[in-house]
DNA sequence: CTCTAGCAGCTTGTATGGTAGTATGAAAGC
DNA sequence: GCTTTCATACTACCATACAAGCTGCTAGAG
């Protein structure tokens, strides 16, 4: 693990833990003491601290006082919960671009998604997965509201966990791509019910790999269920939708 | 200032300070050490710094490298920006109560009005604070949804401020306690676009005050302006509305 | 053999020392 | 008098040392 040594060592310790996390590179249950952090990064324990009290707020790690710190499994529940909060500014975030967002704004999403197709055509999922950030990033910066777009990314890590566990199979990047597109056209129509559906259609997607997963690798997930919330629009998502693949392809 | 030697010191640190900014105890500008506050709460440094970092990552002061640590101006712009987060997730959690808030949350919720109305009576301004923040948790438990009040929470300290700037005057007791039962009321008939505009004009409030105070009380904010989807909704709030106070009185 | 008490070996939490960088102000040169 | 330079005092940041607490093993008593 090697950092730049002129900037603060702090956030670029958190920053790599939480790719790791993210990414599986650092399993659930797995202890990540302060010394160990330390020793590993080549610094003295206050950083590492600082990255591990970060990193336990956005919920990647607990600790326990006295006791130590472990990666914490993926939880059902919190991925159900942040899915609602990312929903609610998303949709916000959208119906607002159909008000004030400034054509220049739109032609740079627009761009997004061309490069997201290229990235797909290429089987990049590593840059798909970072244009898709920054498409997202990109919806919130056109209303210049940098507040919606800082909630949306703290809790993002929850979902993207989940994201990478069913990266081939599920949630193939052309339906994703269509989804943007989607999107875009709504907000280009100054249709604001569109944009609001087709927003909360994308935001869903989740909840059908979701508990599959936790099925499948029951190992990484603790055995939480989906909030009433996700429960609620899990089960209508599966009765209004029968062979989502099938009418998309 | 003391604190419980029992307990972890950095958080009892972090609150303290906390409330004293949004209290306006300690104001705009003033330079906050490391080493003023752990001598401050007979601590040492290290507690000190981590709530300082905390405080920093919720916007209430800006830590210069090498340079110091100043409480922040209140920003108009950041106020704008965490009230259309809270507007997104709270419309949502309301829009949520509608579908599965059970019978035993609304009765809480109801209660806590009733607890409102004899602390408006009183004329106990700093309990009635503290209902109306309980009322707004009570609606994300209501729904169970933990992740939605943290969002809130983390954002209202922004808005708090506003609002103990402007606490004697603007938005009296009784309005915003009748805002609550509108709010609940909606609920109850299960209406969600009855609940949804209950709470856009409860949480639209502030809009009004916030451009009158940043033009009386200059040296307290700075000089940023309303970001753009917040501008558009208080013109749209003014002229649709002219005489607030006495339409309701 | 079972159970309990105590002792290492961990952990996080806290305190303190040292370093690099910045602002301030005084003194020297133009 | 004005500008430039340098010394000083301050800061946050990093490293290290100490303290308090929990876990788990081990040894000894019943």
């Amino acid at each position: 693990m090697k950092l730049d040594e002129k900037a603060p060592i702090a956030p670029q310790i958190y920053a790599q833990l939480r790719e790791a996390i993210i990414r599986m590179r650092l399993l659930p249950g797995q202890p990540l003491s302060e010394k160990d952090i330390a020793t590993m990064f080549g610094s003295s324990r206050q950083p590492a601290r600082e990255a591990l009290i970060k990193l336990a707020e956005a919920g990647l790690v607990r600790i326990l006082p006295q006791r130590g710190t472990f990666v914490m499994k993926v939880s059902t529940r919190a991925v159900g919960d942040v899915r609602f909060v990312r929903e609610a500014v998303e949709v916000a975030v959208a119906r607002t671009c159909c008000r004030i967002a400034p054509g220049e704004a739109l032609d740079r999403l627009h761009g997004l998604i061309e490069r997201q197709k290229q990235a797909a055509a290429a089987g990049d999922q590593d840059g798909f997965l970072t244009l898709d950030e920054a498409f997202h990033r990109g919806l919130a910066e056109a209303i210049d509201c940098a507040e919606a777009w800082r909630v949306v990314e703290n809790g993002k890590a929850q979902m993207d966990r989940v994201r990478y566990l069913s990266l081939p199979e599920a949630s193939p990047m052309t339906l994703l791509i269509e989804q943007h597109e989607d999107i875009l056209a709504a907000i280009r129509a100054k249709d604001e019910e569109a944009a609001t559906a087709a927003m909360r259609v994308h935001l869903r997607e989740i909840l059908l790999a979701l508990p599959r997963l936790a099925a499948q690798r029951p190992e990484l997930f603790d055995d939480e269920p989906l909030p009433a919330h996700a429960e609620d629009l899990r089960a209508a998502q599966h009765a209004g939708t029968p062979p989502r693949i099938i009418t998309r392809t």
